[in-house]
DNA sequence: ACAATTAAGTTAATCGATTAACTAATAAAA
DNA sequence: TTTTATTAGTTAATCGATTAACTTAATTGT
């Protein structure tokens, strides 16, 4: 309601004086420094961020575009990205897609909803945010996201970039999942079985190519019978063990590609009357907070979200100041979480 | 960096003609409003947000402040918002307070960081959002907040307000504890626990009172020694159930209060070889999706959140168009999620 | 045929904050 | 004493979109 105008009137001064007393710029003496505060606390006045964004052609917001707010992994990245960004003096516009519940875990699909991401980069570019953050729901190639990303300073997380094209921040799958198999390897398991994720997933063939050939380097080989396909949902953790029982010689350990079938897995599996990690042992991925007190707890890799989010905090502000960045794709590792789940194998 | 100006001149127009295009108001021949059309297509313009809220005193957009993005229950309130206002024309603006990491589950501590609040509201105001919904953490008591929403319509929402003074959008405690006690009645318990959640808390005293009542009503009585404190921690449910042990007379079935409690109580009574839900049957609150995947499932109380999100982006957009709205508080029913952790009593 | 109406546009003020360019007075330097 | 700097302000243009008030031409009504 009030303006910089009533401000000035009611302080005996022009307008262009309480802008410098605000700003602290300019030359002020304390005396009118000192009224014009006063007035400001008086009448409440609040500046108006329309007419000083119109004004600065900046706004000191950043913008997050996410796939979808529900997913486990998105608090995790705004809260990081929040962290970091606030300390630089920036705030956060949001705008959820809400796709999750359009495309489930089919995250292959998602390029169907492409006039949707746009429209929400179209949003927030009007919004005259001075940078976006784009948040996917699973580490996947945007490299068809990348024609749209406007004038406007855009970085990427949870994703990676095959053209090479956007700023990325992503995690990485191969390092993490070779520790993953190198644990259950030194935990004298020779049988070693895999719980895929769907099958055109970009992630899910990284894992499965790391634990293929981590196992020969330790000469050990993967076979067939061991490879259970799923598509990350607990069901196929359900049907996976149903074809584990049926096998002749059973993996000793199975590697799941995400916490979820591992869950699937191991509640058919101590329905059946198995015990885990005595007859088999588990290893999941992403730490998922669904999966915090399964019974015995989840062995299971936890991705650097939080960092992941003050790393991208960090790129898009480098890029609002326009300052090269050392890199366009930045890999952060995971770490293993060892729980009760995977333990060494016996005889 | 396009203005309505520039699409003025190459269109051959004046800047209010582009504008009427825009705005589908005036009069403009269809010739004329193709040119400008193909033109705003061809150097893609996009309108500027700060001219036009600054102009228009208004920015279709929705603050959203939440006490912590981290907590369960946001992201679909948030959800549930989102869902609403999208279908209104509105945007949201999210700021996060980040509250968890300061209070952990003591809410009541939630009024020290009042100059955080403040700080928050102030910087959605003077972003000039048209109206601001306040997400709480955990159902409590805002009039302490009272006092500072501006001169912006505020809605809260997991919040109620002794004072009346507020809008809010909460849940109905009262009704669906005795809807849990009447499951537990009707399955025949007669010894009936409650493990309440930390001392101060307003809803742990409401579900309190709603149980005992409850009972009394169906001629039980709550015995003192089935009555056991805890703090909404899983570690509370692990202490809760020593204590159970020791007691003489045990419950046939305890209501935990929430469900981290009740899984803390379910995994130290599983590993003393207690069956759930044969030797005592567990009933949580919340819906947590941390205890999704508990053996066995717990039978446990679900909050409207989308709803809440909802009803309270009806009720900001509401009040924003100055309707009249018929009751400040609107309380939304939960419901009992029947699963497998509650059963009838044996004997 | 002439007034009244409608259609299709233009002009210019406005929203509120910023800031370059200017003034005026005082202090310091030469 | 005159010049130069410094201090403490003011004036007015500007950012980009909206919209009331106006103009001009074409159409309609009687």
């Amino acid at each position: 309601m009030s303006s910089i105008k009533e401000v000035a009137e009611r302080a005996g001064v022009s307008s262009a004086t309480v802008s410098y007393v605000l700003n602290n710029t300019g030359n002020v003496s304390e005396q009118t420094r000192q009224k014009v505060f006063d007035v400001i606390e008086e009448i409440g006045y609040v500046p108006n961020r329309m007419a000083k964004g119109l004004r600065a052609k900046k706004t000191d917001t950043i913008g997050i575009l996410v796939e979808d707010i529900t997913a486990f992994q998105t608090p995790r990245i705004i809260n990081g990205i929040n962290e970091y960004v606030k300390k630089c003096g920036y705030n956060i516009i949001l705008n959820d897609l809400g796709l999750l519940a359009k495309v489930g875990k089919d995250f292959e699909r998602i390029s169907e909803f492409q006039p949707d991401i746009e429209k929400g980069f179209a949003l927030l570019s009007n919004a005259q945010v001075d940078g976006i953050i784009y948040v996917a729901l699973h580490d996947r190639d945007i490299c068809y996201v990348n024609n749209i990303a406007p004038r406007i300073p855009t970085v990427f997380s949870y994703c990676y970039d095959t053209s090479s094209r956007a700023y990325c921040v992503t995690y990485d799958n191969e390092k993490i999942t070779r520790k993953a198999i190198e644990l259950l390897i030194g935990q004298n398991h020779k049988e070693i079985g895999v719980l895929c994720g769907s099958e055109g997933s970009k992630p899910a063939q990284k894992r499965f190519r790391s634990v293929s050939e981590c196992m020969k380097e330790h000469g050990l080989s993967l076979k067939n019978s061991n490879v259970y396909s799923g598509d990350w949902e607990f069901e196929s953790g359900v049907q996976a063990f149903a074809r584990y029982e049926q096998a002749m010689k059973k993996p000793s350990a199975v590697f799941c590609m995400n916490d979820l079938m591992a869950m699937g897995f191991i509640d058919a599996a101590l329905d059946k009357g198995y015990r885990i990690p005595e007859d088999v042992s588990i290893i999941g991925f992403d730490n998922d907070k669904r999966c915090s007190y399964s019974r015995p707890r989840l062995t299971t890799i936890d991705l650097p979200l939080e960092d992941m989010g003050k790393k991208a905090g960090n790129m898009i502000i480098d890029l609002i100041h326009k300052k090269e960045l050392p890199q366009k794709e930045v890999i952060l590792d995971c770490s293993l979480v060892v729980r009760h789940s995977a333990a060494p194998a016996v005889e």
